[in-house]
DNA sequence: CGCGTAGTTGAGTCGCATCAAGTGGAGTGG
DNA sequence: CCACTCCACTTGATGCGACTCAACTACGCG
């Protein structure tokens, strides 16, 4: 992957959506190119949040850890999203850890050419704006599911949304194109790793599903939004 | 409450911070002055998102309703703080309704005006970058604690975020200084009216606290974090 | 081939929702 | 000013969804 690679998935990353490819191009000079294999920690929540990332290729799941050590899955970023930037925005220590979940590739700017990329080009700024905007309303959704909802809804709401994020067809349905826990799922849902399995398990009974270790293939999207809707 | 009283407490909101005193005074000027009385809707969950808000004066509640009739409590709103302005930002319908609590003024921008103000004093765009940053920290944290903890915890939880937001010293303790009912708590916790009411009964058998129709005062602090916080 | 990690599945428990009455203070209208 | 009517709140009884505890299985990797 080359710079001038970069800068052809930069533009179409939505922090720099309406910024002209010569600007980006420089952008994607002024960042550092990390790489991060699977498993390995990307930043680690409590350090000093030090730079604002776009991921290039692969997968990173976002995390929080409770005092008392329970995670819970903040979300996972897909190739073109930002991540770690609004600890950056807002000063202070990342809130959570990030982590590869496959092979990735990321870019990086610290805090202070953050702050002069946005004051050169404002429309970063309020792209930045959209996006965490858009983040807060999705969250605010995804509370209120928690608060109000069963699992068995909140786990087939969770399963579409990724498969919405990162779903590809293969013949015998959708498949969730990265390596996927029913621990994983938990976190996402507040649930058991437990009452996932139960569920995932009864759901491929029924044939809704196919799973197998880390991977979930969907089979009939239809039957599992028939259960997020209460149809 | 004259114009000049509105850029005074505007120079204090988070959202003008750093702007200079004469573009405060014309950025009131450009703004409709708006009151609702105790109860009255501001605007609704589903409407196209006309205005960005900023409380003047009062109380002002911001709810979400399921599809299914539930609701709950995303978060109160003081003076100076803004409100409805993300769905302005990221475009579409306003998320949730906002009803004042205690008679209310407050000022509003449509969607032109503060893509004009944003352009012309970026630093608004930044100082709204870093608001809702902050505010999407925080739903992390209480999306966290909804997953993973217990109800009287997120419940004492509540009580102190309120404590601190709103709330004023009197003899008994620390007063909070607007109504609200069990049922707000419980939905702002994800527990049930009944949940809440007696929890809140037990506490005030222990002299954590002292409560009425629609008020709560704190009367041991110290009592209600040791709850909140595990000791 | 063996070990570790992911997943399954059963039994038992319990926190909290649900169902069901009932109390009392605030506001309203006669 | 008093009676009436809500509405907020309380409190008991009951049930169940999901957690907890506890084995056990099996896939994949070194």
């Amino acid at each position: 992957m080359d710079k001038a690679n970069d800068s052809g998935l930069l533009a179409k990353a939505e922090l720099f959506k309406g910024i002209d490819g010569a600007a980006v191009a420089e952008i994607s000079r002024m960042a550092s190119h990390k790489r991060a294999s699977k498993g390995e920690v990307v930043f680690e929540q409590g350090d000093p949040a030090g730079a604002c990332h776009v991921l290039v290729e692969g997968r990173v799941k976002v995390t929080q850890l409770t005092p008392d050590g329970q995670q819970v899955v903040i979300r996972f970023i897909g190739p073109g999203e930002m991540f770690g930037c609004i600890a950056v925005f807002v000063g202070g220590d990342y809130p959570g850890t990030a982590t590869a979940v496959t092979d990735s590739q990321m870019l990086a700017w610290d805090g202070r050419k953050m702050g002069m990329l946005m004051e050169r080009y404002p429309g970063i700024a309020v792209n930045a704006l959209a996006i965490v905007g858009k983040r807060l309303l999705a969250l605010q959704s995804r509370y209120r599911e928690l608060a109000t909802e069963r699992v068995e809804r909140r786990i087939a709401r969770a399963i579409l949304r990724l498969a919405r994020q990162a779903g590809k067809r293969v013949e015998e349905g959708v498949l969730i194109d990265f390596p996927l826990s029913r621990q994983d799922v938990a976190e996402m849902t507040g649930a058991t790793l437990h009452t996932v399995s139960r569920i995932l398990s009864a759901w491929e009974q029924q044939g809704l599903i196919a799973s197998g270790r880390q991977r979930i293939t969907i089979r009939r999207p239809h039957g599992l939004v028939s259960i997020a809707e209460d149809l």
